[in-house]
DNA sequence: GAACTCTTGTAAACACCGTTCACTGAAACC
DNA sequence: GGTTTCAGTGAACGGTGTTTACAAGAGTTC
């Protein structure tokens, strides 16, 4: 069972020890903190050694940004396994809550790896749960037929495209969806509520609504009831019948 | 009339030169090169000499911080300006192309001042422009009436406190509004119009749109199209009837 | 004009940073 | 047992923010 030596034993284990260091660094004294000799000081080692794991410190950052996205992933879909309603809206309501609550719980985490003017994000782990949820949403024919002219056609290329990631974001799950279905009036409605989705939670985590917001909750809350009512989802929202 | 002595000009002259240096190492080679010993550098003195003009590398980013918002509002206003049209759709088209542009030629002075997990923004500067605009669109009267029992009553007391910021940015500019024109409902839907807006330059500025989009600038435009027409924006964009 | 203070700069030092390099010693392999 | 592989060390280089003691010019007072 155990092909791995001794060695790559001790080399994965310290591996682990590194990153979970580095999140530590960053989650409690901020980004500038993750310092490789920070590290390596938690670690009990000197900083060369990180160099047996890590090409520079930058590349070090963006296993941490991996890393991240991974987690991140891992606490919206299980809050996406936790909602036993069955109705797409509510799994939509749940996994836009979720992010909001993660990002809000990790904001040096959420301004690294989505606000940062780097690299195009190592994007795997981030939207595969956003866009499988985002295809099952549009699949599930809960969504009202935008037609395709309402979008202008400037947009159709890219949003032929965004079809594309779609559907083999949700064949990854083993559903395929029919080419209409999917059409490109829907997909520009999901292009817009993630548009609405991430400024309503960037806003929050940084600050920057133009006044002081004591009740943010409700506000996103209603944010997205009108997120879901502009994309034309007819699901009836507190109705178990389904 | 130059009341100020050798001396004060000498110092004046000094500040204005580290802001120029700190900004241009800002734009040329990002937020990690703006060094006080890189500024001091480009001046010709050393680095310590710089701590007569601030008390630290943090507050010597704050004052980079304010300027950027100053610089931006008048970047803004100046659009605002050239627009000629009188009519106030115009006008708001005109300041967020603007905003977005800005953004887009300044990813670094963006990423700072909109998106960093830090105080809640020397706000004087960067919102007025916004705040100013947001107040005479409502004033107008172009905007639909919309309830404000459309409002959950848990965001009332929130936007109360905006309407309150609203009416005192519009007032600076020696128009007051009278309050029942500026309802909760309208000012709900400002905030969400900034949601938008803010959303989708960040999302163009990060590359966090979930595909490569090739053809940003028709999805902004179609996106500001929305936006107005949710407001309930009753002005033709084209025509020149006013 | 001399004596004085205030201001703006300096050089040296401290502790920290990323990174390179020559090296050691133990694990793994033949 | 001899050899190779490799995680780790220590010293070094040039960079950073910051503090300290000190110099020298600008402005002020007598």
């Amino acid at each position: 069972m155990t092909e791995a030596t001794r060695r790559e034993r001790l080399r994965a284990e310290t591996e682990r020890e590194i990153r979970q260091a580095a999140r530590a660094l960053l989650v409690e004294r901020g980004r500038d903190a993750v310092t490789l000799r920070a590290i390596a000081r938690e670690l009990g080692i000197t900083a060369p050694a990180l160099y047996r794991y890590y090409d520079s410190h930058e590349a070090l950052l963006r296993q941490l940004c991996d890393d991240i996205c991974a987690d991140m992933a891992t606490e919206l879909y299980a809050s996406l396994a936790a909602d036993t309603s069955g109705q797409v809206g509510c799994q939509v309501r749940a996994v836009c809550r979720s992010f909001r609550r993660w990002a809000l719980a990790h904001p040096q985490e959420f301004a690294l790896v989505f606000a940062s003017p780097r690299d195009p994000l190592g994007a795997d782990q981030f939207g595969s749960v956003f866009l499988s949820l985002a295809g099952r949403l549009i699949a599930s024919n809960l969504v009202a037929n935008h037609a395709d002219d309402e979008v202008p056609e400037v947009l159709h290329e890219d949003l032929v495209r965004f079809q594309q990631v779609l559907m083999d974001a949700v064949s990854v799950h083993g559903v395929t969806i029919e080419n209409d279905v999917l059409n490109l009036g829907k997909i520009y409605h999901v292009v817009q509520s993630w548009v609405r989705l991430y400024g309503h939670v960037a806003l929050e985590v940084f600050g920057r609504f133009p006044f002081a917001v004591s009740n943010p909750e409700p506000m996103f809350d209603s944010m997205l009831d009108q997120m879901l009512t502009d994309i034309g989802f007819q699901e009836t929202p507190d109705s178990s019948g389904g």
